[in-house]
DNA sequence: CCCATAGTTGAACGATCGCTCACAAAAATA
DNA sequence: TATTTTTGTGAGCGATCGTTCAACTATGGG
């Protein structure tokens, strides 16, 4: 069945789709251009387009891998597997800001839903990204409640509604070059809101 | 000194701007090209240059007029004017996604923080808007508070700065096409945020 | 070794991009 | 009316866009 017969395919398809992520994170769809893309990845166009078919191909093949590795590896990290579910929703939103981990590269979900106009077929990838980080914020409100860290009558599912809005709100101020104090203080708001802030409520 | 020598101007430059203004809002920077403009403000490319040099420059006299006539409209309408300070912060927010007054053109703010690195002239205007929304929240807020609606120690300046990130990241949403539901349950938390719920709070 | 197959390469296509400029048309001065 | 000055017009510039494809290179089967 599995015929093996030709020449074998010299690039890695998850290294090029992180290359071409980042390209496109930075500098949106529009924004990147095929030469662009090839100087990214080191792919000539016909290996390109024989793969993905287009443009409009590779980036949702991207916005596919930003779900699947950026986005699901985020939640995880922060919001489903930390003990402490109220710190891991603070660390969710002060990671994108605080410095070290990367420089602002933007969050493909947030830019990608902003230029939606442009790929019409990214509107379902966009919408998956978002249902996993809401869902991602209601599994730790759920876990913080239990643990006794919110108070009982919490709404888990209107939280995590405005927690996903404060979140992209923060990335679109982030983008705007908002002063690292300002995002500190809109993340202890967005803390405070679920009735937790910075002292600890007991 | 004003000398009046040659042919008269046969357009008028606000509703020029108006136009390309409208044409941005929907399509981004990259999104609309010359020809776009050309067809939606009915001007030639040379009348563009003459005037404003560039592209940049055009999109740079757009977004300055949004800030002066919707931002600023806006702002003064939902939250400098009304009497009651609360509801105008609740209709500033139901305004972007409720039916009838416009059909998502999109807020040339967040777009062009998020396509930011297009346009770098761009982030001055970008900033004044924002600082305008941010104000006008903190405004509404203290005569809120002045008029006992809502609690005597809220912190203003860390919720408006809240507020502000909630907004923008309600234009995400609506750019995504985030159910009318969903909107509306971000507004209502976004209300009790600040301590006043949908039912009023004494 | 030769053929069939799969993958790579990069020149080049037509379309469109942002932009320019030579020319025509109107308004004020002489 | 002739001249000067400003504005409108639109063909067309070089550059770059997304995309294609014929030639070339590797691989496995017979």
């Amino acid at each position: 069945m599995g015929v093996s017969v030709g020449r074998k395919q010299l690039w890695d398809q998850a290294d090029v789709l992180a290359r071409a992520m980042r390209l496109f994170r930075r500098c949106g769809y529009l924004g990147a251009s095929l030469r662009d893309i090839e100087e990214a990845t080191g792919l000539h166009p016909g290996s390109l387009y024989r793969v993905f078919q287009s443009k409009e191909g590779l980036f949702c093949a991207a916005l596919d891998a930003y779900n699947d590795q950026v986005v699901q590896g985020r939640v995880r990290a922060h919001l489903l597997e930390p003990p402490d579910p109220v710190a891991g929703i603070r660390s969710f939103f002060t990671s994108t800001f605080e410095t070290g981990l990367d420089p602002d590269p933007g969050c493909l979900l947030t830019n990608t839903a902003v230029e939606s106009f442009t790929v019409p077929q990214a509107a379902a990838g966009v919408h998956r990204g978002l249902e996993t980080i809401e869902s991602g914020f209601a599994d730790a409100l759920t876990r913080a409640r239990a643990l006794g860290l919110l108070s009982a009558d919490l709404d888990v599912e209107a939280s995590a509604a405005r927690l996903l809005a404060l979140y992209q709100g923060l990335l679109v101020l982030v983008r705007a070059g908002a002063p690292v104090t300002k995002l500190h203080t809109i993340t202890d708001g967005a803390m405070a809101s679920i009735g937790s802030d910075k002292e600890g409520q007991s």
